[in-house]
DNA sequence: GACGGAGTCACCCGATCGGGGGAAGTTCTG
DNA sequence: CAGAACTTCCCCCGATCGGGTGACTCCGTC
């Protein structure tokens, strides 16, 4: 296997010692080829610029706003390189705030190195990889809710009230009386089992009633 | 090699055309194991008896609630046998269906075999895959949406706010009158550039200032 | 034909919301 | 120090919501 065949890799992690034994694991996979091991993202432009698709792997960023700091930076040095960050897990925000940034690889649990190496191909060959944890924070308890039988109307209803419609606005939206929403609305609330429209704005979201 | 060794893998695809050419790829990965070329997951009971630990590639089905059905036949076969589905795209309620339903894995985009198998690969590592166009898909929206800048006590009267808390249960948790509630809500409402709590809740939860 | 569910509409009424105004105190920043 | 932003509180007032009850169709099922 020659140079050019192997995945180039960017470690980027501010502790020394950590960042030379991921360094040292991962040069034994055949395949993988860490072309810097850096405490911080500038430091790796001459690499990124050489091996512009490489994959980068880095630490959890103290805060998540931090995440789009760090992807702006990459993106800025190597518009093509990909991402994967080692999140230490259990927030939601920071898993997601990696995601919105544009970060194709969240690992929250603490992963084997091969797995860690199966999604670093994945990632090369263009997927994106969220393990177990990460995809269950995001898809926070829409998984296994059931879902209340909610008539044709009232998912109608419920759609609009999503839109941020009032009832007189959604009553002329489907051409009724503002009473019969009203009554839609009482029934969603009750199906629903919550007190008020901004709820059940967001369990309907959240159960998969609306997208 | 040993057999034991190998990834066993489940091809459930309707189409036989289809089905045996992709077991006849899939088996020519080295590390490989096709146990079950079928039409249904019923099919596959015997072979998922004999490995539990299983993945099943599946195509996409005709209907997003058949996504569900599918988990639950398959978790009745098998509890730890993990599924990718290849979708056909640009279906987000698809996409959605198949992660709530507990699809770890999801392929829209026509993804190249090599790409294909270390996602089983990944998968089978405990990770969940989601191509660049699924990811994409659940993100939708809310990346690259600018957020606001809250002062902190406006984030927490959002944060209760969204719990479904009237104006004055958040005034009571926060130990201050609800005036001040309504005055924080009012700046929020300002701010997202929404009419109402039930369209702060929804645009606060997209833009990722909740959870 | 009876029964039940869905959809439509109506009335009442108290609770809640949302917008307007003004006015303190703090803290941080230029 | 002056101004800006944040936080706190107060007033008023109309709009809206949420709950309750009742009633009338239409439609499918038993």
């Amino acid at each position: 296997m020659t140079a050019t065949d192997r995945l180039p890799i960017v470690v980027v992690q501010q502790h020394s010692v950590l960042r030379e034994a991921l360094q040292m694991r991962l040069e034994a996979e055949v395949d993988f080829h860490v072309v810097a091991g850096v405490g911080t993202i500038a430091e790796a432009a001459d690499a990124l610029a050489t091996h512009p698709g490489a994959v980068v792997l880095v630490d959890e960023p103290t805060a998540p706003e931090a995440c789009r700091t760090f992807m702006n930076e990459l993106r800025a040095l190597s518009p093509f390189a990909r991402a994967v960050m080692l999140v230490n897990g259990r927030h939601l925000t920071m898993v997601s705030a990696a995601v919105n940034a544009g970060v194709v690889g969240v690992l929250c649990s603490d992963t084997p190195t091969t797995a860690l190496a199966h999604s670093l191909r994945t990632v090369a060959s263009g997927a994106s990889v969220l393990d177990e944890q990460a995809l269950a924070m995001l898809a926070t308890s829409w998984r296994d809710v059931e879902q209340p039988a909610l008539s044709m109307r009232e998912l109608e209803v419920l759609t609009l009230l999503a839109s941020g419609s009032s009832n007189a606005e959604i009553a002329s939206q489907l051409y009724v009386s503002t009473e019969t929403i009203k009554t839609h609305v009482a029934h969603l609330l009750r199906k629903l089992e919550v007190p008020n429209r901004a709820l059940a704005v967001r369990k309907a979201e959240r159960i998969g009633l609306l997208v």
